[in-house]
DNA sequence: TGATATGTTATCTT
DNA sequence: CAAGATAACATATC
């Protein structure tokens, strides 16, 4: 689901419509989904809109800060006051309502998974200064990739995805990336040689800037849907992910499926060993 | 009806 | 104790 391209995607959106509005009335309509005290935020400009890994930030005057993670159903969807119907987006999953001077965002999110926090700037330091690059970082080298694939021996996939160890893959891009690089998702991740961690770095770099380049993906079996309300288009370019029973666009075998950590892996047998 | 999907964290097991 | 595995969270859909 929104993995770092559907959020980065977001994050241009928002950024180009809310940066320099005030917020306005903030309705909550469901408690669980927003922590902190939302008077804080009332008054508040908007300075400009962040992202790390898979999460956004959304700067305010006043050194406060809207902390928001997606996890899998979450939806931010903007509606400028000038459109005709105004409740637009609004569903029975609208968990915040965040009005604006010339619009309104709106946080939708069917699971309640989801969160928004309100920080002041000194804890989001604190917050993002324990995470680990993004692997849109320059600190994401093929030398860190080695250090931290080398220090596991769980399945590659598995560390791809682990937050703790590199920011923003998820199980869309991690198995499109490992089917690029001809490795098999589960390999163990020390078991990895030199040449293929090189490959696999590139290949990462590639299938993300790939996917923010089509404005992320909406799979068959997700909600994600950018700033305006409109799905990705980089499930048009899977090459292995929810392919399952299809050819292998490199060899013509058939794309296996799997479950590895509770999760949907798709790979080639013949191609990723 | 019950299995499945997903990101992250909590909790259990080795 | 740490690493690794799995359950939990919520709910629509097949």
């Amino acid at each position: 689901m929104p993995e770092l391209p559907e959020v980065e995607t977001i994050r241009r959106q928002l950024d180009k419509v809310l940066a320099g509005q005030v917020i306005g009335n903030v309705q909550v309509l469901q408690k669980k989904s927003l922590q902190g005290e939302t008077l804080k935020v009332v008054g508040k400009r908007i300075l400009g809109v962040e992202r790390k890994a898979k999460m956004i930030i959304i700067r305010l005057s006043g050194e406060l800060n809207l902390l928001i993670h997606l996890k899998m159903t979450g939806q931010l969807v903007y509606t400028s006051k000038f459109e005709a119907r105004s409740t637009k987006f609004e569903t029975k999953y609208t968990r915040v309502i965040f009005e604006l001077d010339k619009g309104r965002f709106l946080f939708n999110d069917l699971r309640l998974f989801g969160w928004i926090k309100i920080v002041n700037d000194k804890q989001i330091k604190e917050i993002l200064g324990k995470m680990p690059p993004d692997v849109v970082d320059k600190e994401f080298t093929p030398h860190l990739l080695q250090n931290i694939l080398r220090s596991s021996g769980q399945a590659v996939k598995i560390v791809l995805m682990d937050q703790q160890k590199i920011g923003g893959i998820g199980n869309i891009y991690a198995n499109e990336s490992l089917f690029a690089s001809g490795i098999n998702p589960t390999r163990r991740a020390n078991k990895i040689t030199k040449e293929q961690v090189k490959k696999l770095h590139e290949n990462i770099k590639k299938v993300i800037n790939q996917g923010i380049k089509y404005g992320g993906s909406t799979a068959s079996d997700e909600n994600f849907v950018n700033a305006l309300g409109k799905p990705g288009k980089y499930q048009e370019h899977f090459l292995a992910y929810e392919r399952q029973g299809k050819q292998c666009h490199k060899c013509g075998s058939v794309i296996k499926k799997i479950k590895l950590g509770g999760r949907g892996t798709y790979f080639c047998q013949k191609c990723q060993k």
